[in-house]
RNA sequence: CGCGGGGUGGAGCAGUUCGGUAGCUCGUCGGGCUCAUAACCCGAAGGUCGCAGGUUCGAAUCCUGCCCCCGCAA
């Protein structure tokens, strides 16, 4: 069977690879346009398109696929698939593949139908995910199911390392459904309407962290946002990423102040318990152990997170900061009694 | 020329304004204390201060050029 790629995504060629393995002729690969990235608006092939080069599959980086209908039905293939491409499918364009258009979505359909299903299973605490081998129609996420494979979510999973699982897992995935369509035996489930949630895109500033929220909420942002676009807030008026975070118990304190800081992290006072930050990165730093932050003494115990100087707020800062020193001491005492 | 931060022993930082042979918190190694320890005490090793050139009696520090890393914005 013959099969145009579409994918766009830097894990977008592990299926891709798992097809060619499982022995699936691919025509050619679609994927978005380079785009100027980085600091200097340096243009950067994507992962895609420099896996599809390494193995000579020819590569089209339409900008609008809807306009090159006809191209792609000239390349003479069976069925599409894709696998995070980024770009909306046309009529036309699904009716350039005979046997149809196939479409690997990471998350549970019709869970998290849209653009970040990853990242909206984690912040929402879904403690199951998985991915979903879907017939593209032109509703978004919508089309009839030939196969689910569904994977827990860890209380450490960031979207990244649920991306990695899931891209390996929709590799699978898609190779058992094309062989039931090589077979002409695949079945089709119908998504039931009712349970259909949606996520949209995530824009940075709905990374900003909130102290005053629970730890287990601030958390699961953290993870949900890691690698990226990364969870900030601010600190000494400057930004800072939190990259890894977990809920620990709470201590006394304000919301955003740091009650503990030692080598097994730094613990910041949450809403509800404490935010125990494990690794973080400050602006213009690369990403740092908690243990180094406090090492560095750039983090101590008493200053605080998410301050952010919109006011004069430092007199209330450093009360705070003195109130924060005392119960880090009682605690300090009463921890070395109990062990 | 989009804005900005930074490159100092293995890690994270201070020192650079007002040049004078490198310091802190850790880690590592050795020893001690302890039933024991990620705790504590004593000691040791370990640095071309990103690279190149310049100014100077003398440069981590001042000047010039270059390389690399990172945050924001796209």
């Amino acid at each position: 069977m013959k099969i145009v790629y579409a994918g766009s995504d830097s894990r977008s060629p592990v299926p891709f690879r798992a097809l060619r393995e499982a022995g699936f002729c691919i025509a050619a690969v679609v994927t978005q346009p380079d785009k100027p990235t980085g600091r200097k608006h340096v243009l950067t092939p994507n992962p895609m398109k420099v896996a599809a080069r390494e193995v000579g599959v020819p590569v089209y980086d339409f900008a609008k696929i809807r306009e090159h209908a006809a191209e792609l039905a000239a390349l003479g293939a069976d069925c599409m698939v894709t696998c995070a491409y980024g770009q909306l499918l046309t009529a036309d364009v699904l009716a350039a593949f005979p046997r149809g258009v196939f479409n690997i979505h990471t998350s549970l359909l019709p869970r998290w139908r849209g653009a970040s299903p990853i990242q909206s299973a984690i912040l929402a605490g879904d403690e199951e995910t998985g991915v979903t081998v879907m017939r593209t129609e032109l509703g978004l996420d919508t089309g009839d199911v030939l196969l689910r494979a569904r994977i827990p979510v860890s209380a450490e999973d960031t979207a990244g390392t649920l991306a990695d699982k899931l891209f390996a897992l929709g590799a699978d995935c898609i190779v058992a459904a094309l062989a039931d369509v090589a077979a002409g035996c695949e079945r089709y489930e119908k998504q039931n309407e009712a349970d259909a949630t949606f996520c949209k895109k995530i824009r940075k500033e709905d990374c900003r962290i909130d102290f005053s929220q629970p730890a287990e909420a601030v958390c699961r942002l953290v993870r949900a946002m890691n690698p990226e676009p990364l969870a900030y807030t601010s600190f000494g008026g400057k930004l800072v990423n939190v990259t890894f975070a977990l809920p620990a118990e709470g201590a006394a304190g304000a919301c955003g102040q740091v009650v503990r800081a030692d080598k097994t992290g730094i613990y910041v006072r949450a809403g509800e318990g404490c935010v125990r930050i494990l690794e973080l990165q400050f602006e213009g730093g690369k990403r740092l152990k908690a243990a180094d932050a406090v090492n560095g003494r750039k983090v101590a115990v008493g200053d605080v997170f998410g301050a952010d100087g919109t006011d004069g707020a430092g007199g209330a800062e450093k009360a705070g900061k003195a109130a924060a020193e005392k119960t880090a001491e009682e605690k300090t005492v009463s921890d070395g009694g109990a062990q």
